[in-house]
DNA sequence: ACCTGAACACCGTTCAAGT
DNA sequence: ACCTGAACACCGTTCAAGT
């Protein structure tokens, strides 16, 4: 009687557990590997246990993907506060931070922009966390304009012009396969080019008179 | 005996029937829906009949990949031609192409840029037809460079940087969700929003003093 | 309240056997 | 040569039952 040291059932937070064994899972099968029975097992508990707390393998894929949003959102934060009165280096950094973000976990990314993302409603809270990289991005855009160091226009196409080219970038080279193709297999490599092409969307690639 | 009328087993070519059947599928049911015992049953063979022409699943999803990569590959084709003298208009339609197909095909466009495209273990001949749309792009913008339309510099890096663009702007919108989020849910404002960043790619987003 | 175990309907893949 | 049917090991999901 009174409180026995045995566990009640397992390790007291489950949906912690879950979320953690799941990020593991993730990295070393794949968006394509991961079976919720997996995480299951690989947290102690029954196939079924998880239902207690998620409603199915796309909340948990949800969830994950939420995940990477913050942590994509922390990322450009930092760049921004990092040289908070130049536009220019914002932008370009952020850029890094989303192309560094994509290939530390090209797994998180997958559900973050790949197909499942279709599947996944997201409801208003999430969908704004979802968007805060965005936000992130498109901040800088404004206080650019402001700054008179951007062209003038609607901010939000600006945005998604420069949110494009960097979306573009990181997951045209998330594949070690295409890296290689493109003789961009290491890390400075990878990063000069993607200045590069920053500078391209800053200076335009077509020829001033 | 003799030629009996009777069918020896099923229609006469089984691999093409696949295909179709697979395309169909997949556009009824997005990529996560696809099944090959499904595509078995659409094509009236049994579920291990495929076997006899696709190694697995992956061998028939990627030849479906190629088939977008090959239309991809024909649409650039057709806007080069339709503008043969002028590299910027070829640019900017192209990338309506491209944004096109993944509208058009979105299923398609997944297993071409989607996580399952890591599975895809390309040999040297398919690496080809998959790399002809990149150099489809490349090779509009190496004709500019030497008409003088665009900047000078490796061509390499210009073409890895609109191709960036081009991608990124197409994925980013394959959601119907992002479109209406971003008030581009009709086809012209879709279009004319690339047609905008495609200006913004050119002459750059950075103020000339 | 939280978890288990059996059950169901689906998978992909293999293989002996049929024509 | 081409296809079938049974079999195997896996899924996601549900649900009565246990503590």
């Amino acid at each position: 009687m009174s409180e026995t040291i045995k566990k009640p059932y397992h390790h007291s937070n489950l949906y912690q557990a879950l979320l953690e064994a799941g990020v593991r899972l993730l990295e070393e099968k794949g968006v394509n590997g991961f079976s919720l029975r997996e995480v299951a097992k690989r947290a102690g508990v029954s196939h079924a246990a998880p239902y207690r707390h998620f409603k199915n393998k796309s909340e948990l894929l949800k969830a994950l993907a939420l995940y990477g949003f913050r942590k994509l959102t922390e990322g450009i934060q930092a760049v921004v506060e990092a040289a908070p009165e130049d536009p220019e280096t914002q932008l370009v950094e952020s850029a890094q931070a989303y192309v560094e973000l994509v290939m530390v976990h090209p797994a998180i990314a997958d559900l973050m922009f790949g197909d499942r993302s279709a599947d996944m409603e997201f409801c208003d809270p999430e969908q704004a966390i979802a968007m805060n990289s965005f936000s992130g991005l498109a901040n800088i855009i404004a206080r650019g304009q402001q700054a008179g160091v951007f062209i003038e226009g609607e901010t939000l196409e600006l945005a998604i012009t420069a949110w494009a080219q960097v979306h573009g970038f990181a997951l045209l080279f998330r594949s070690s396969q295409k890296r290689e193709r493109f003789g961009l297999e290491t890390e400075p490599a990878l990063k000069l080019q993607l200045r590069k092409s920053c500078e391209m969307l800053l200076t335009g690639i077509k020829r001033t008179e």
